[in-house]
DNA sequence: CATATATTTCAGTTTGTTCAGAAATTAATG
DNA sequence: CATTAATTTCTGAACAAACTGAAATATATG
């Protein structure tokens, strides 16, 4: 009960800049759109925008969020491997920071929602297809569900292509692309 | 108050076979993981299964939920433009379908998703890096938000490119992925 | 090993979402 | 234009998720 709890509160208050703010609020509004908690995606707009990397009660001034918060919302970060500790001599706190490659990031992200978001319903699709009959039976269900397998199927094995690709790679990959859409269009209507 | 009202209650049942039940549970509880609520979801993957178009009685018995449940989450699907109105003659009620083309379905939702999980993000993005004086006062964030902006960008120019394309061509693009990668990836390197 | 510091877990609260049923609205029919 | 059928909107209850503050646990240091 001394005067000093106090002072401990705001002991390390990051001073972002509006430009900083506004990137900050903005990440963590999308990220419900993007099914990822407030606080998660303001973390990680924080570590993004930082040049060193920062400690829990740092971010939990700098937000205004709970010290516990910061917790959970770090652990989920790590989770999706994009966050990593980092440790400094002569002190014992966790520092965290963000990767800085975006097409890293991107690449990670994609995978663990591929994993989550389209594996399940591939296997799914893939088990019901193959059940015993249903051509014959229910030709019509059976139609449908090998469509939505076989698109399925050719978007994933599309994505592990382009997902060895290095940033430069992309890039000229989208410069090039109308010719190369046109071209495999033409290639197409041939048949 | 007579016994008539009792008798309208499961006027319309389908009959659902156990494949298309387990579509139908499983494309629901996949709904949560795509932001979609399971009603949502459900009634969707009910109309792909469905040869003829549904009115929305029929959709609340076979689903068993509420009419006005089905009737907001129709209008939902309505707003991705997935599922449309059909009107029979004789017969006042709305008939609702939902598009056969996998590729097509796909194009219009990523088109939605895109408009609206990206396009914001990019528009910000774009409003901040050229923030006056910001790359001399802050170099860092300059670099971290243009680094970003720059990769929204480069996907975005390259989803451009593919979403014109026919299913036919998205296959072969597949195919083919594993060459045009290697392609592009020695392309530059050389550079 | 006692103390200080850092981190995680937990219970309770707040906030947001989903959903069924009632009420209101719209459209059709005689 | 009154009645019936079809559809949408509104409302409150049940449920789920996010968040906080406090307590418990873990880790370092003299």
């Amino acid at each position: 009960m001394t005067e000093t709890t106090d002072a401990k509160v705001l002991s390390h208050p990051l001073t972002l800049t509006p430009t900083q703010k506004r990137f900050i609020l903005h990440w963590g509004e999308m990220g419900s759109k993007w099914g990822v908690n407030r606080t998660v995606a303001q973390i990680h707009a924080l570590l993004m925008v930082s040049k060193d990397p920062l400690n829990a009660e740092q971010i939990t001034d700098t937000l205004a969020v709970a010290r516990s918060n910061v917790s959970t919302s770090i652990r989920e970060l790590q989770g999706w491997g994009i966050v990593e500790v980092i440790h400094r001599l002569g002190d014992r706190r966790d520092y965290f920071h963000t990767m800085q490659d975006v097409w890293q990031m991107f690449r990670i992200v994609a995978a663990k929602r591929k994993q989550r978001e389209i594996d399940p319903t591939a296997d799914l699709l893939r088990e019901l297809v193959e059940t015993p009959d249903l051509k014959e039976t229910d030709p019509y269900t059976h139609q449908r569900l090998n469509n939505l397998l076989t698109f399925i199927q050719t978007m994933t094995r599309w994505y592990q292509q382009v997902e060895r690709l290095s940033p430069k790679a992309i890039s000229n990959m989208a410069k090039l692309g109308a010719k190369l859409g046109s071209m495999f269009e033409r290639r197409t209507t041939k048949r």
